[in-house]
DNA sequence: CGCCTGCTTGACCTCGCTCAAGGCCCGTGG
DNA sequence: CCACGGGCCTTGAGCGAGGTCAAGCAGGCG
């Protein structure tokens, strides 16, 4: 459909929205910007009266540790809202970053409010999302804490081919994935050098490849198995139980 | 106050409940359940219909790798919901289960819904419990993709007390924490045996002490100094965003 | 053209793992 | 009452995954 906005999109792939939901989400005013890569969009410390959209790119959300390092808790493709948290919690206390050029919607505090009071099965969409992100995040403690370099990075690289392709960004195995090395050792807690050799490694085995800022998977159930890569904890859209429950109503 | 629900214990500590607020929490069933230690309370893949409330103890979340191997994502202090997310999202990614011996009490969802439909500010709150959750996993990503072994320790103890401390389970700067040192290595992604010695150097360093299941911190400064600790990303329901704003209504 | 960012590879080192043995405490049964 | 066994804690010894440092290379951009 042309001309929908984004968060109406957003809602639109999870479940089939009533026409008052639709008007109610396409009346959101959203405000759009364009920002190059490694731009803060929010600080660890601020105090947002607005929330975040990530429209076309790729963001991260990370801290910073005592001695200068950062370590990236998260990535945001297309349709993700890395900040969606300000709404309830006072004080962020994380960074959110593009990684590569993005684009990006902000929508007022006080629209979302309004949205949620208005329309509960919405408010308990978004609620959802939070609950899917606090997933990944349980995933990744996993990730860090238990498998070896070469499953943790396949196994990240699993999860943001399933998720571009749940944005509908992915086709033949092939999607933007435009981190740099030095990235993807913050994500994983590996040096630079160690995830270099790591890609090469699974360059060797055939498994995937990363160039030029484009991920693809050449042969997933061998990447899926290194990695123990088990999908359910994406809980993807495409099963939905709020929905579901809520229009049984 | 005697006799009040654990639910409306949680609630009332977060802010000013109404007399509604306070008789609809007063009225949800919680069926209460002793339970000894090491048992599964849900397991991964579960569907359940009710949520747990900690009441009493020590649980976590956790997941099991491929080699059997756990990794704990998270520690339940009572007051705790570990899997408030079940209310949402359709199947458990985790185990939670019991560290210690614990008290625990079961609220069915059907009941949790019909007091977020009536009464949108505990919704909102419960909402903001789960965000706090996340925070939480973000920081342990941190914890464990960062942090060396001493600190790792240190960082989680610290955590630990205060989040004790916010439950009113701590004085002077001591506090129950029955776990074992595997049960450390599995939460910090270390091995038993190193963390065995983190302890002793600890010990050693004056900082804090963890014999017989309690948890001493002798040197909180320096504690925190040594783990970078900030306690911002607890969210400490002391100052609690959403309370102030929907009661400006 | 020169610089800067990012990729690649080698050499060396270290933090934390594994394996192994011994000790302490406590519960159970002879 | 003591012997035994099983958790759990403690410590030593050796090793290996991954870090650090360093150098070279390729490509894009002012």
């Amino acid at each position: 459909m042309l001309y929908q906005s984004p968060l109406t999109a957003k809602f639109h792939r999870a479940f089939t929205l009533t026409s008052g939901e639709r008007q109610a989400l396409d009346a959101v005013r959203i405000r759009i910007v364009a920002i190059g890569a490694n731009q803060n969009l929010v600080r660890e410390g601020d105090q947002p009266s607005r929330c975040i959209m990530v429209l076309a790119g790729l963001a991260s959300t990370s801290k910073v540790t005592g001695d200068g390092k950062r370590q990236v808790t998260a990535y945001h493709v297309p349709g993700d809202m890395p900040d969606l948290l300000s709404l309830h919690l006072d004080l962020l206390d994380s960074d959110v970053r593009t990684v590569s050029a993005c684009s990006v919607g902000f929508i007022n505090h006080s629209a979302i409010r309004l949205l949620c009071e208005r329309h509960p099965r919405l408010a308990a969409n978004l609620w959802r999302t939070t609950l899917v992100d606090a997933s990944i995040f349980r995933e990744w403690v996993v990730n860090v804490g238990k498998r070896q370099a070469l499953g943790r990075v396949a196994h990240l690289l699993c999860e943001i081919m399933l998720r571009m392709e749940d944005a509908g960004l992915a086709s033949d195995q092939t999607c933007a994935f435009a981190v740099t090395q030095a990235d993807l050792g913050e994500a994983t807690g590996l040096s630079a050098v160690h995830i270099n050799r790591t890609l090469k490694s699974l360059r060797e085995k055939r498994l995937t490849s990363l160039v030029n800022g484009q991920l693809t998977i050449h042969d997933w159930e061998g990447l899926a198995f290194l990695s123990e890569f088990r999908h359910d904890y994406l809980h993807s859209a495409r099963t939905n139980k709020t929905a579901e429950f809520m229009s049984m109503h």
